[in-house]
RNA sequence: GGAGUGGUAGUUCAGUUGGUUAGAAUACCUGCCUGUCACGCAGGGGGUCGCGGGUUCGAGUCCCGUCCACUCCGCCA
């Protein structure tokens, strides 16, 4: 019978004798003694072997990596100088009287401490990976984040509540995935997209407030960080307002990360209409980490005798920007052609660029291709707007106005990756004034937009 | 549906201008080692270079096709 979890081991546990259960996960023969840390979730404790033992001695000797062991031993002391302040159990060990091999197992396809292992790896051997400690403290946040949100809510009068799986399928949004109906031949289920329908009803039934942590499917394709089954937190409420929602729902967001994250957040939250965050950083969820910004110039472009820039500059329908980048002078030609393809992905036919190699001496401190097109007040007024200094390098973008905010504002957050600009730590923002419908060029029709509650790309827990 | 990048030892990767027996780290096996904790030292085994075809005296390397994976666009919110 297991008495202890490894990772529990400590000194208040001095001289008593306790049994442990967990995965060999490493083992250190010096011929003499043999160490073995003994892995279970909660961590790692030291195991000791003696040869005045001839069968525990003979046993650690054939035992290899991921062994199972169950382990019965006493507590004791290290010697002096060999204490191990990585591990919180590095103040004892345990001196193994009995030992036995639950399980033996096969030499593991990759090392649990090994990074960049490969995706395919991982999935295929999906029980040696969910072994490694940084997965064990995923499952661990997400089982800690659903309880606190659970808590939070019940506090304050949401009701969780189930609903179907096997449903009839939306027209709305994503394509549902379907399930073959048995007593209906040729006839389907569909999973559902988001419990949309039923919390609507539930509402109407007088439910008031409701949530539901809740699995939703949508058969689209794959991104990094989408995949097509995924968990979310699922509200709906009656008679509130949007400051009664946003405030409870930053409320929510705060003590998420103050007690689970230990983190603090602004109180409140920043707010940016969805109008400014498209002008200044070309994007609807912005990440305000990255300290680049989009600067309009169309107004200074209207008169330069440069079509692809005056162009965009006169049409209502267009937009001109620019996009300062610190000390991005030092960029070589091929990495402007690499940006330059990229920006090529969301439709940009080029990217224009001024190298500024000093901000004092005007037309004559700065390198450009397209320099020529500019006369020297509008140089000085680009320079003043985007704030440039020597050494910097601004990126242009001249276009339909869609296509420079995605354009520049995905260059933006490259830009910021690539050039390590990006800082630690969370930025919160609520983005507002969503406009209800959006435009759709290829079928000349209006279509609603959604309302994402969206955040910066971040590690999938 | 489209674009890009990649596929070489169990794993992560290198492999120059096409040229002898395809390498490194780590893992694995054997031996030695009584205080290590990524133990150390010595030795060893391990390859259909994704697959198929082509060019060539000669292909991991060049060309064509194909499969798979990843990233992105479309898509999705």
């Amino acid at each position: 019978m297991r008495t202890h979890y490894c990772g529990q081991l400590n000194e208040t546990l001095l001289d008593q004798q306790v049994t442990l259960c967990g995965w060999v996960h490493r083992r250190r023969d010096h011929g003499g003694v043999i160490f073995i840390d003994l892995r279970d979730r909660e961590g790692l404790a030291q195991v000791v072997f003696n040869p005045d033992n001839a069968h525990t001695f003979a046993t650690a000797e054939r035992v290899r990596s991921e062994y199972v062991l169950r382990i019965t031993g006493r507590v004791r002391n290290r010697p002096p100088g060999t204490v191990n302040p990585n591990l919180p159990s590095g103040q004892i060990e345990l001196a193994c009287e009995q030992i036995e091999i639950l399980n033996s197992a096969q030499t593991p396809p990759f090392q649990l401490d090994e990074e960049d292992v490969s995706e395919e790896s991982r999935l295929r051997y999906r029980y040696i990976d969910l072994r490694r400690p940084v997965m064990q403290q995923r499952l661990r946040l997400r089982a800690q984040l659903t309880r606190m949100l659970r808590g939070f809510l019940d506090n304050h009068g949401f009701l969780d509540i189930e609903t179907p799986f096997l449903t009839k399928a939306t027209p709305e949004g994503a394509r549902d995935y379907l399930v073959p109906s048995r007593t209906h031949p040729g006839e389907f289920f569909a999973l559902p997209q988001s419990p949309q329908l039923f919390k609507q009803l539930l509402m109407m039934a007088g439910m008031d407030r409701y949530y539901q942590i809740v699995r939703c499917f949508r058969d689209e394709d794959l991104r990094a960080d989408r995949q097509p089954e995924f968990t979310q937190l699922d509200i709906e409420t009656s008679f509130m307002s949007e400051a009664n929602i946003t405030d409870l729902m930053e409320e929510m967001i705060r003590e998420l990360f103050a007690k689970v994250l230990h983190t603090a957040l602004p109180n409140p939250f920043p707010r940016m209409t969805y109008a400014e965050a498209i002008a200044r950083f070309g994007v609807d969820k912005p990440d305000l980490r990255i300290p680049l910004e989009l600067k309009d110039v169309a107004d200074l472009m209207r008169n330069v005798d440069f079509k692809v820039f005056s162009g965009p500059a006169n049409d209502p329908a267009g937009r001109v920007a620019a996009l300062c980048v610190p000390d991005g002078a030092s960029l070589s030609r091929k990495e402007l052609d690499d940006y330059a393809q990229f920006v090529a992905i969301y439709g940009a036919k080029g990217l224009a660029y001024i190298k500024v190699n000093d901000a004092t001496q005007g037309r004559d401190g700065l390198q450009s291709p397209i320099l020529k097109y500019f006369p020297d007040d509008v140089i000085a007024a680009v320079l003043a707007r985007t704030a440039a200094k020597s050494g910097d390098l601004i990126f242009f973008g001249a276009d339909r106005a869609k296509i420079v905010s995605e354009a520049l504002g995905a260059l933006r957050i490259k830009l910021g990756e690539d050039r390590g600009l990006v800082q630690e730590g969370w930025q919160p923002l609520w983005v507002v004034d969503f406009p209800m419908f959006e435009r759709d060029e290829q079928n000349q029709r209006w279509h609603a937009l959604h309302h994402p509650f969206t955040a910066p790309k971040a590690d999938s827990i």
